[in-house]
DNA sequence: AATTAATCTATTAAAACTATAGGGTAAACA
DNA sequence: TGTTTACCCTATAGTTTTAATAGATTAATT
């Protein structure tokens, strides 16, 4: 399952991502318009601030904005910094690998065989998605 | 993440299925073989059971053994029975949708759009791959 | 300089889920 | 009738998720 951390940086960023301007967007607009209780919402975008993918401003007129354009911002980055691994077993994650206690022979586990292709195919629809496809109609 | 009662599942089902006789297995000999706590095991095996994967046999030569043809056994049934639903956002999912609460109209979700893409390449991933299909070197 | 509108930080709490253990019951077999 | 094995019910420690609460900090505007 999807965490709801996920799903709504997910939206989030959809919608900084669809702003016809790009000036700051208050945490409260956002909250507002994607109904997300707006705490929450605050310390999603915190994290993505922190991990690179929005600029935030102080103060009066401040908010929230991309820092890149939606186009190069592919899925898979914004679900590794949100949700985590991508693989659903650690033994076939790329980015965060660890061997399992139990099984002496990753090549010899039928979960991992089947689990290395989910995960190619997973990641294969992420890669192809960057916030601007999702925005597109 | 996958959960590991969903791992043991798949690996006591494919320690079944990779048996050159179809005599009833016991579960302490599952256990033993797949590094699997036994009173878990216990439990995982009642549910696939339950759920018509398995037979199983009381007292003395007692144990539990495959009720179909490895090759009849897509891991869509088997997950959907283990894992629960495939889908990673219930409105995206076949068998078990639900409307989120947020969300006025899910075709313009990005969240929703994204997540059908990956259900759809996860399920040919398991619908291509049946227990003997996993066996199989 | 005062005010106000925002983001930032930290704590914590409820709820749900996961992974397991314990102990007793019932059936099959020898 | 005794042994072996699956079956069933209950409890629980631990973790993760999803927030709510309260306040501190920063910066633009007046």
């Amino acid at each position: 399952m999807l965490s709801k951390k996920t799903k709504y940086g997910i939206k989030a960023l959809t919608y900084l991502a669809s702003q016809s301007k790009q000036d700051p967007v208050q945490i409260s607009e956002i909250a507002r318009h994607e109904n997300i209780p707006q705490k929450f919402l605050e310390s999603i975008l915190l994290t993505l601030r922190n991990t690179g993918f929005l600029g935030s401003k102080k103060g009066k007129g401040g908010g929230y904005y991309l820092l890149k354009d939606p186009g190069e911002i592919p899925m898979t980055t914004v679900i590794r910094v949100l949700e985590g691994p991508i693989a659903m077993v650690p033994c076939v994650s790329l980015n965060f690998y660890e061997k399992c206690d139990d099984c002496p022979d990753e090549n010899k586990c039928t979960v991992h065989k089947l689990m290395l292709q989910v995960r190619d195919s997973v990641l294969e629809v992420y890669r192809n998605n960057t916030l601007a496809d999702l925005i597109s109609a």
